[in-house]
RNA sequence: GGGGAUAUGGCGGAAUUGGUAGACGCGCCAGACUCAAAAUCUGGUGCCUUCGGGCGUUCCGGUUCGACUCCGGAUAUCCCUACCA
């Protein structure tokens, strides 16, 4: 009886191994053909979680494979370390964010090296060492002198009590998460990247990206949201509708419906707004009131739709002595269009409701599909048809009214044709202190100065203060006090830190530095790694961490850095680990590990008391439901939670964590080991045969190639629970193969070689050992992917499926490419009451060669 | 409200891309070993059946010699998004 696989010495043994001769350094290699593989990198939290398992797992097979397969991978880690929850334990636990951070990763790298994983720490970096963010400073100064940076008053969700800006998940039913208080929206002047620029490049370029998957292109696609349509701009009456000296333009997607425009509508941010509620009290009342309550953006979307009249009107420009009064609507958005609108309650739902609301007329100019007009609409009608009731766009289709009134207006010289994002440019400002500072000076004389490389970094100061409200840089004694270093004259330094999605916006390409302390690009370095050929996550950053990491890599690359356009060269997204939830009667969740089973119910461990089980979900700490990944390695080991991460569910999908599932890799790994155990002699001997080959012989051949072929599709697709199906096979195969002369001993080892290869990407520790006990050197040390034997996954014979009018009736195995006659012939053999004796009331015969005969009656 | 994805045994899931549905794993059943249990090993396992066969990939319909796969419609679940003019 063979040992159980002793996980705890044999894997420890070989990360030493590993380690001491540098496998998983990447070296420039201009004679290899590269290959980056990257996961996204963890926020430093306090532990690693299931998600990290599986993520990184998926990622370490795709870098263990491609170094089998030859090429020169880079595949590094690091550290998303800035961010809201190192200062909130700051202030809980009154500990400075970045001991708190650093002690994280230190337990949280010892957790990653226990998994096993192929990683080159030689280029490890957290995103808040102070030589990260000195190169971020750089970059952000390239952007800057290349006029991708600017400020712009903007609202911040601000708590009147904590004298703070609250980032959206600190605003909690409209109040601060800390002191309760109603939010209020205040404005400030922030710093802004001018990623709307690049809007149509990180649209068009998302045809390019061949190995993303659809649905986070499609995603980025709609976040992106470019719709055509044009501007419009209309004089502004005065209530005896004589012209007032401004004008209000707007802008809209259906210009063909500018018939049925019963009123204009401003959002309560417009300048104009603003202008009126200096005069009148009413409308500064209405105001107020919106821009208070305006904070959880779900019911926003609910609120019913408000306005108030002004006593201001445009004129139509197409239809004499019409005039449409301009309203203050809550459901216009500011920063979208021009942040006013004309309405046509025909043809708009939130139009029809507000007309419907505030009386206003509704004009139908779209004919309906069932050619009905002018009934009595009880919702708007947006679908395609003709127009009527418009003038001189009369009969037209919607598209050439479009093309007709957008020349018209074109040279009336009151509109144009206008291409608008639903993008904006991205706020980067924080009023935080963990964060990477904004590398810019304030001059006593008004002039905004980025820092001189010589000065940079600018650090964050260590001797904070937490206990006070507001934004710790502003409130630090001296850090923001400083001079010119041009004029000498006094200057204060930029207190706002940057975005979090700055830093990891660029990571990937601080990777491939060699020299990981240096805070410049080494550009050949940059251009032999980038782009990322895979990059494997979740796919909760498919929006935003993937564009701003797109926009990121396109604007360096005009500001000069880089020579590549898309960082990611293909996509994978990951599915989310699952645990069922436990529950007291009182509604307490209890942890997994504190419970047991006993007849199809759970009990609580302690009190035995009975608990109800919820559904699989998402593992997440508010529930319970979560399985520590280090608990799970030291009962059974890497191998077997990395075996389970790969078997049961395809890595695109939801994976279920169980105990018995758990168990079953447990039971796997052993069996490769004593596969592996009782089979060593064989590999003692050298085996000289000259027996004639068996049907054994070619039976073990032929299964170990085809698996080998299909194995290497599935990793290749990323199919990790097919090829772990088809390792299965293979290893049910060989440990009920009985080998009977030399011939077939010798074909068993270079099976069982090729079983122990194609496992190491999956299970490497139990990979190494069993290699080393077959008398071998590490896998490592450039034992490649094997290559399957086309001569063995061809069959000479064929299973062909008899078919009665599409049905199957038998099946019938013959020579491989057996004509149709043949089996014609052999169909008299076979019985069954569908398949007809006379071949004469066969009307017709589908023959596909080695797969289907069908007779058609 | 908008967009997307998914639906196959008791469960997780396969299916050469239109050609033998249910690979492989879990669970379950039976047997072997054992004083016994666990572990391990061997075999069985979609449903119905009068043992001829019949029915089966959420439901309804279509295309086809043939549909899990393609098309149209419905239902359910999940994810993303949030008044985008």
């Amino acid at each position: 009886m063979v040992e159980k696989f002793n996980s705890k010495v044999i894997e420890k043994k070989w990360q030493s191994k590993w380690s001491e001769s540098n496998s998983f350094v990447a070296k420039k290699d201009l004679s290899k053909e590269k290959f980056y593989i990257l996961e996204m990198f963890p926020y430093p939290s306090g532990k690693i979680h299931m998600g990290h398992v599986r993520n990184y797992t998926l990622g370490d097979v795709i870098a263990r494979y491609k170094r089998g397969r030859g090429f020169n991978v880079l595949h590094p880690m690091g550290w998303d370390a800035f961010g809201m929850p190192a200062e909130n334990a700051a202030m809980q636990n009154n500990i400075h964010p970045a001991e708190w951070t650093y002690s994280n990763i230190e337990t949280m790298k010892s957790q990653l090296k226990l998994m096993g994983l192929s990683i080159d720490w030689s280029r490890e970096f957290a995103t808040c060492d102070k030589d990260y963010y000195h190169h971020q400073q750089k970059l952000f100064k390239k952007l800057f002198k290349n006029n991708l940076v600017y400020k712009k008053k903007s609202f911040v969700n601000w708590d009147p009590v904590d004298n703070t800006v609250l980032a959206n998940e600190q605003v909690i039913d409209g109040k601060g998460w800390r002191s309760g208080a109603e939010v209020e929206q205040k404005e400030l002047s922030q710093w802004f990247f001018k990623i709307k620029d690049y809007a149509d490049q990180l649209l068009n370029d998302l045809d390019h990206l061949n190995h993303w998957p659809d649905k986070v292109k499609l995603m980025q696609k709609n976040w992106i949201g470019k719709s055509e349509g044009c501007y419009l701009r209309f004089d502004i009456l005065d209530k005896t509708h004589k012209k007032i000296d401004q004008q209000l333009e707007i802008f809209t997607t259906r210009p063909d419906t500018i018939f049925g425009a019963s009123f204009c509508a401003i959002s309560p941010m417009h300048p104009l707004a603003q202008k009126i509620s200096e005069t009148d009290k009413i409308i500064q009342k209405f105001i107020n009131e919106q821009s208070s309550s305006a904070v959880n953006e779900e019911s926003v979307a609910r609120t019913e739709k408000e306005g108030i009249r002004t006593n201001l009107s445009v004129k139509h420009p197409f239809i004499k002595d019409k005039f449409l009064p301009i309203y203050i609507a809550n459901f216009i958005l500011m920063d979208y269009g021009t942040g006013a609108i004309y309405g046509v309650p025909a043809h708009d739902q939130r139009d029809f409701e507000f007309a419907k609301k505030y009386d206003l007329e509704i004009i139908q100019v779209i004919k309906n599909k069932d050619g009905k007009d002018n009934i009595d609409l009880v919702e708007a009608y947006t679908e395609d048809g003709e127009v009527i009731n418009s003038d001189f766009l009369n009969g037209l289709s919607i598209e050439e009214a479009k093309k007709t009134i957008i020349s018209k207006l074109e040279e009336l010289k009151i509109g144009s044709k206008q291409v608008n994002y639903r993008l904006r440019d991205w706020g980067i400002s924080r009023q935080r202190y963990w964060g990477c500072p904004i590398p810019i000076i304030y001059r006593e004389d008004g002039e905004v100065i980025p820092v001189p490389d010589d000065e940079l970094p600018v650090s964050l100061p260590d001797d904070i203060d937490f206990d006070s409200p507001g934004n710790p840089l502003e409130k630090h004694p001296t850090w923001k006090h400083t001079t010119c270093p041009e004029t000498g004259m006094k200057a204060v330094r930029e207190t706002d830190t940057l975005d979090t999605f700055v830093d990891s916006s660029w990571y990937f390409m601080k990777y491939c530095s060699e020299n990981i302390q240096n805070h410049s690009f080494d550009d050949e370095d940059l251009n032999y790694w980038m782009p990322v050929d895979q990059y494997v996550g979740g796919v909760e950053h498919a929006i935003l961490h993937l564009l701003y990491s797109r926009f990121f890599s396109k604007a360096l690359s005009d500001s000069g850095v880089g020579s590549f356009n898309e960082p990611f060269e293909g996509l994978f997204t990951q599915g989310m680990v699952c645990h069922e939830t436990y529950k007291t009667k009182k509604g307490e969740w209890i942890l997994p590990s504190d419970t047991y089973e006993k007849n199809n119910k759970f009990f609580r461990l302690e009190t035995n008391e009975l608990l109800t089980k919820g559904p699989s979900e998402s593992m997440s700490k508010s529930k319970k439901n979560v399985v520590d990944p280090e608990a799970i390695i030291n009962t059974y080991g890497a191998d077997t939670a990395r075996w389970f991460m790969l078997s049961d569910s395809p890595p695109g999908r939801d994976i279920n964590w169980s105990e018995s599932g758990i168990k079953g890799a447990w039971k796997f790994i052993n069996k490769i080991w004593s596969l592996i155990n009782e089979n060593k002699e064989i590999f003692q001997i050298s085996i000289n045969g000259n027996e004639v080959e068996t049907e054994n012989y070619i039976n073990l051949k032929k299964m170990t190639h085809k698996n080998l072929k299909d194995i290497t599709k599935s990793i290749e697709s990323f199919q990790m629970n097919v090829a772990v199906a088809k390792i299965y096979e293979m290893t049910n195969f060989l440990t009920t193969f009985k080998a009977k002369n030399n011939l077939e001993r010798s074909a068993l080892k270079e099976s069982i070689k090729i079983l122990i290869r194609v496992l190491e990407p999956m299970t490497p520790h139990l990979a190494e050992e069993c290699w080393s006990i077959i008398g071998h050197d590490s896998i490592l040390s450039g034992q490649k992917w094997p290559e399957f034997d086309k001569n063995y996954v061809i069959d000479e014979f064929a299973s062909v499926v008899i078919q009665v009018n599409g049905k199957k009736r038998a099946v019938i195995k013959i020579e491989n490419n057996a004509e149709q006659e043949e089996i014609l012939e052999q169909l008299k053999i076979i019985k069954n009451t569908q398949i007809p004796d006379d071949l004469s009331k066969i009307r017709k015969i589908i023959f596909v060669k080695n797969k289907i005969l069908n007779l058609v009656l």
